[in-house]
DNA sequence: TATGAATGAGAGTTCATTCAT
DNA sequence: GATGAATGAACTCTCATTCAT
């Protein structure tokens, strides 16, 4: 549990500049100099660049499921677990957000088993979402064309959060996180009994404690 | 007089690599290749590298915005404006789509005017969906809290088909753009008198017939 | 006798460059620009870069060598006769200023039979430096320990007024000549009878008839 | 603490290359093959070709000024401080003289700061000159008419030294000196009570043992 | 654990020159 | 006489990585 400050001091400036200016276009050199020590001893704490480049996204991505495991019930109706995703998920790209843009942007840099390997764990995590959208198209609680196209508009929708998201901006998160759950309902048409379905209909945890769990497993924090 | 194929044929290679492996890892040397000409031939035909990436998105933007002039009629109520804004929007994300990909992934690969002079054109072309969300929530007639958010999950929502979309995919390009508009309408709880709308309840120009009008116009046709 | 104003152009543009950046500094493309030709056009009047370079310096050399024939009498005093040279070589130095750097300047740009040609002409002319010193030393008018380190010391000296002469300085150029031919009557002691020789005791040529007749020599004239 | 061999062979061979061949025309490639490391090693030890410019001319400008504050004495007269600055002068042109005559040579390769840093620095040099010679003037040891014109042929004659030196010459190099400052004290007319005056009369150390101090201040020596 | 020195490969770009038209 | 297109070779400089210390 000792963090080994020097490799956490690594992993952080890279994603930053990842981020910031993309993969190939970070030199190694930034990293180290960003971090604050020599090139060489940068080697101590990666093997490659492309391998730092594949924990960053490894990580990320597993945080993301850990926390959506955590945070959808899958024993919930679709459409509560509908809410429960979008909002875990826009969250998750507020609270990693760096990390949240390189693993959407530079999976092309990434060959061979490095980058199956994050893509493996992606596939899995979007599958609970079709089969969330598939199961409320069977209900009839979603009236939806084809659930994989909405799926994949509801994704790039809320993957769109960590390029746009500015923490100076006037809205809190939660309300964001809020807003794009009602929007995802909305775009579903999930409605019961004829009439639309609103978060309030599936959920009773208000969406400010959530992110507050959230914040507290990505920082690490054991699932109880 | 005959089209001076060379140039052409530059740009069209390093949209295709600039797409698949960005723009960074895109080597000028295989464009070169890629393109049957040497190097220093390249050279005769650009400036540098960062020109040719400007020039590429400098001409898919004022595409998107001329095909988005041509079809979505600004005196049309906001519904039909949307529908024509998420159905031209799509069709040119896959009509143009590397160009489009390579738009959105790299312009933090461009510097000072060069960047400033694409996101100029894509901000005045994102101001034409805020004002028609904007009005149609005046209006009444789109029921969504904060238009400025909607207009980011829509246009990010829309921009994701470049990413995801396949040649040989088992969807007609018409159909997608139809089931794009179709999930935007519904976003933003299009509705008049109390009942939800539908495409063909704002526009009677079938999809195919406007796809249609696009490739012509993106082919430098005339709008007429 | 007509010009042939373009490759005249050429010629000029070239020793501008070449005295202000340098032979290798200074590109094709640029003397081509200069000249208002295209690159394919410039070769139409000169074969390479580097027999460009040499044409400029035989010019150059032969046109010194020319005025100092016609303005040096071989007959007379060594004392005139070292006048006469410095006056000479000084004026042809501000007169073809930029010619004259090049030729100083760039002569290990030269390979070969062209850099031979111009160290041959260029030798032939300061053995007449070398063979007026010795004569006076011989003839006891002037009194200097080793004729061929005066040499170098008297045509190094009258070299640099083109590295430091403006066009807006303040002196006139025949003032310049006599305040150098009085440094060079000066440096080897010249004397008669126990008194130094000034200017007025070896010429009644007036410095500044003799420029005018260096530049009218210059410009082509025919020497009568 | 043994000397970093490295980048002094780097310095070295450059100076070598660039007196041989002029700054434009070495390759960077050459600078490494002759040091006999690999280019990309030479990016260790210099931050740009043209900073190692910068630092071979500042270097080569500090150490003549050095030796020349250590050789002249202030409080020295005129035709004392002259000969003994044309002394200095042309033993540092042979003591370096390859970093002499790049110095001379290739300033133009040098731009912005660089180039003012050097340029100041020569300047303040030969300011020395100049007031020698002025006050020469005004106390009538010196019979010359304008002393900046004077100072501009002493120096260009001094400097040239470099560009004819060869090792193998038939005359020493404390000789030359001694010949060159002979040369100078007549070209200003150095006479006291109407008797011109000779090194002898300004100096009783001998030109070997200036020479000799040259030689080991120069090579890093402390002035005593 | 830390790093200065080293490097082969390759980056983008420019060079002087040629040639078909 | 003029030029747009073309090119092989070379340019300066940076890359990710290794290794002896």
């Amino acid at each position: 549990m000792r963090g080994d400050s020097t490799a956490e001091r690594i992993k952080s400036v890279a994603v930053q500049l990842f981020a910031q200016k993309g993969f190939e276009a970070t030199a190694i050199r930034e990293i180290a100099d960003a971090a604050q020590v020599s090139t060489s001893s940068l080697y101590h704490y990666i093997d490659t660049k492309e391998e730092l480049l594949t924990e960053i996204m490894t990580a990320a991505m597993l945080k993301l499921i850990k926390c959506s495991l955590a945070v959808v019930d899958p024993t919930d109706s679709p459409p509560g677990r509908l809410v429960a995703l979008v909002r875990c998920h826009v969250g998750m790209q507020i609270i990693d957000r760096l990390a949240a843009l390189v693993t959407d942007n530079e999976i092309r840099a990434l060959h061979g088993d490095d980058r199956a390997k994050v893509l493996k764990l992606r596939d899995e995590y979007e599958e609970r979402w079709t089969s969330t959208l598939t199961e409320g198209k069977e209900d009839g609680v979603f009236d939806v064309a084809v659930p994989k196209v909405a799926r994949l508009a509801l994704l790039e929708m809320c993957n769109g959060v960590a390029r746009w998201y500015k923490d100076d901006g006037p809205m809190a998160v939660a309300e964001i996180c809020d807003h794009f759950a009602t929007l995802a309902l909305s775009m579903v048409n999930a409605q019961r009994d004829g009439r639309p379905l609103r978060i309030a209909d599936v959920t009773r945890e208000p969406s400010v404690a959530l992110y507050e769990r959230l914040v507290h497993i990505a920082k690490g924090g054991v699932i109880e």
